[in-house]
DNA sequence: AAAAAAT
């Protein structure tokens, strides 16, 4: 998190400093683009695409120069887990190298993490501590030894702070009653059960509120702050609790369960059924043929029972996509188009070819230009086709062509804003966009939560202008007065349609209100759709749409298997699958069951780490930081890191827990196949669930095979891709 | 269910 604003300084060794250099290099797109959707108009507000439609074609080669060479690590790791388990004691130190001690340190964990929560929390107040201690330390020895000083001290203090503190709490009540009025109502929304009750009790309590308000203004808050602080111990007493509580249930569990699991199975299943499993695979396949053909029974049924949602959704789809003018950008027509024909100037081409993208691609060609020429711009392009970039770049350099002539003050407000739905997501970008900043003489910083403040804080006073971060902190600090968000003039919402979800939509509309009248908005998504009709509608003037052509499974890079499993097998197959050469990210539903599954992988001798919301934001940095790096194979995550994140050479992503929206399957997938590289993905179901990801499939116009399998089976090893350690070492 | 601000 340290997001320097200095010129100088150097990054402080970041994560991915390395390998980030290929991130957002690019997409699958390759020269054979097929899928020609649509002719590419030139419509007539179109900013001129720079593109000289010299149909050549595209050469890919460029952007594969880069290996990732984590063999090393790799070949420790997968020697042997012993070694593994040795290399770790000795960094755990404390932990003691004990197997044994592991249940111990796993029920030392939670206590950890609460103290490095704590030590967050404890440097806000301690540094206000400091600066409380250390003000009125000064007030008094001024007050004793310099009157004349300490007038003038504290008349500009005690004229700018009442002053802004007035300021501000005039400003922030009104804000807080329309934050109030939003928050309260998504949070009791969120809280579940209460939906109906609650807005019964708040309507009257609405329709009391005016009058009680004005009087109560000075004790609701007091009430919510309490109400806030009560909830969220309990909640954390609870996880620290659970946690604890389910290990230790798992453990013996867990111990018996595999004993007992592998007595029994090998004799009943090897015994009696691997002949029936082969005869029965047979039948199997021709299931899912009878699966296809009740189908389209199914969808007819679904057809008239969904009318109404499919028919509205598709209508809003169509009603978007026909009002923007979507356009289909063709790979052929950018491909020897340069970032310098696009507008960029000589800096920011070089620094983009140091990030590993000497030329355009597709999503960049095509958003590059109009974003320059200030328009409103909506994009899809996949996964790994270099959607960041894109907007960062063309972000820089429309900043930079508004603020020409213009002197670089101490303190500025920023006047760029990138909002993304994750932390570490916001990051990302950060590193993406800040050597593109810097080549030009622009500041970024990084505002999001879970990390202290001070510095993000710092950075601003000194003066930023591009600020990248996730809705919450920025709207902390911007209520503190500590963010100016009054002069930005472009906005990027990367993760758009992510980020009008429930939850995320209305504290992005929020920001949105506080920037400046009339600027510029600009959307991304790999699965842009209709649901970002809300945002549209209020912020975006006449936005061009672009989408990139031929983006279709046969195009991607990307494999993909569904293993139909038995729910009791689940255990086994996931062990079985992860443990091959290679990264793997395996995604699960809950935070507990990513920290489950990291610990039974752990068990298993690999190194597995899990990225999770109830981590602290040192340990999920931390976490990432060692699967990018190589130094853990296995990543459990749950969807915190299914949008945006980019590790290199992630060639197998196993969902452990299928996807209930296919958006996010695509988003899960895409951490694989980036940039033209090969990827796979399995997905594992349980019977009951085979139709219901037929169905998500289908949505993501993808085509996998459906392959019932029990542990053992030999299609397992086969999708892993190579040797196991098991192999190895025997 | 998860994510996103702390206190």
């Amino acid at each position: 998190m340290p997001k320097n604003k200095k010129p100088a300084g150097g990054r402080p060794a970041q994560n991915f400093d390395p390998r980030y250099a290929k991130k957002r290099t690019g997409g699958p797109f390759r020269g054979n683009d097929s899928g020609s959707r649509g002719p590419r108009r030139d419509e007539a507000g179109r900013p001129a695409r720079a593109d000289d439609r010299s149909g050549g074609p595209r050469r890919e080669g460029g952007y594969e120069r880069r290996e990732g060479g984590y063999a090393g690590p790799r070949r420790e790791s997968a020697g042997s887990g012993r070694f593994d388990r040795d290399d770790r004691r000795p960094a755990r130190d404390d932990r003691a190298g004990r197997p044994a001690f592991n249940r111990d340190d796993r029920g030392g964990r939670p206590p950890y993490n609460r103290d490095d929560r704590r030590p967050a929390r404890d440097d806000r107040p301690a540094y206000n501590r400091d600066d409380r201690a250390g003000r009125p330390a000064f007030n008094r020895d001024d007050r004793g030894g310099r009157p004349a000083f300490n007038r003038d001290d504290r008349r500009p203090a005690r004229d700018d702070r009442p002053a802004y503190n007035r300021d501000d709490r005039a400003g922030r009540p009104a804000f807080n009653r329309d934050d109030r009025g939003g928050r309260p109502a998504f949070n009791r929304d969120d809280r579940g059960g209460r939906p109906a009750f609650n807005r019964d009790d708040r309507r009257p309590a609405r329709d009391d509120r005016p009058a009680y308000n004005r009087d109560d203004r000075g004790g609701r808050p007091a009430f919510n702050r309490d109400d806030r602080g009560g909830r969220p111990a309990f909640n954390r007493d609870d996880r620290a609790g659970r946690p604890s509580f389910d290990r230790d249930d798992r453990r013996p569990s867990g111990a018996d369960r595999p004993r007992f699991s592998r007595d029994d199975r090998p004799a009943s299943n090897r015994g009696a059924r691997p002949a029936y499993d082969r005869d029965a695979r047979p039948a199997r396949d021709s299931r899912p043929a009878f699966a296809r053909d009740d189908r389209p029974r199914r969808d007819d049924f679904r057809r008239d029972e969904r009318p109404a949602r499919s028919a509205a959704q598709e209508q809003q789809i169509d009603v978007v996509h026909e009002r923007l003018e979507a356009q289909a950008i063709q790979a052929t027509d950018v491909a020897e188009v340069s970032f310098g024909d696009l507008g960029l100037g000589d800096n920011i081409e070089r620094a983009l070819a140091e990030l590993g993208a000497p030329r355009p691609f597709p999503i960049q060609a095509a958003t590059i230009p109009p974003i320059i020429e200030g328009r409103d711009v909506l994009a899809r392009g996949r996964t790994g086709s270099g959607k960041t970039i894109a907007f960062g770049a063309a972000l820089v350099e429309r900043v930079l062509r508004q603020k020409a002539g213009q002197k670089r003050e101490f303190g500025r407000s920023p006047v760029a804003l990138i909002l993304a739905p994750t932390r570490e997501l916001a990051l990302q970008i950060d590193r993406t966009v800040q050597p593109i900043a810097r080549s030009v003489g622009l500041f970024t910083t990084q505002i999001y939560g879970g990390v202290p403040q001070g510095r993000q804080v710092g950075a601003l006073k000194k003066g930023v202008d591009i600020v990248i971060g996730t809705p919450g902190r920025i709207e902390d600090l911007q209520a503190q007065g500590k963010l100016d968000l009054s002069q930005i003039g472009v906005a990027v919402l990367d993760e758009a349609d992510h980020m009008c979800e429930l939850g995320f939509l209305e504290p992005v509309q929020r920001i949105l209100r506080l920037t400046a009248d009339g600027s510029q908005r600009l959307l991304f998504s790999a699965t842009l759709d209709r649901e970002v009709a809300a945002l549209v509608d209020e912020f975006l003037v006449n936005p061009a749409v672009y989408e990139v052509a031929g983006e279709t499974q046969e195009t991607s890079t990307i494999e993909h298997h569904v293993l139909v499993i038995d729910q009791r097998s689940k255990s086994d197959i996931l062990d079985q699958l992860v443990d091959r050469e290679g990264k793997t990210l395996v995604f699960s539903r809950t935070r507990a069951y990513a920290e489950q599954l990291a610990e039974q992988f752990e068990d298993a001798g690999l190194t597995a780490v899990a990225l999770h919301g109830d981590l602290n934001q040192a340990k999920r940095t931390r976490n990432i930081e060692k699967f990018a790096k190589g130094r853990a194979q296995v990543l459990v995550a749950t969807d915190v890191a299914a949008r945006g994140i980019h590790v290199d050479d992630i060639d197998l992503v196993v969902q452990a827990d299928a996807p209930t929206e296919y958006k996010t399957y695509l988003h899960r997938a895409g951490r694989t196949g980036r940039a033209g590289r090969e990827g796979r993905v399995v997905t594992l179901v349980t019977r009951q669930r085979q139709r219901k990801m037929d169905d998500l499939l289908r949505r993501a116009e993808i085509d996998a095979p459906f392959d019932q399998v029990r542990p053992g089976d030999e299609l397992i090893s086969e999708l892993t891709g190579g040797p196991t350690v098991a192999d190895l070492t025997a």
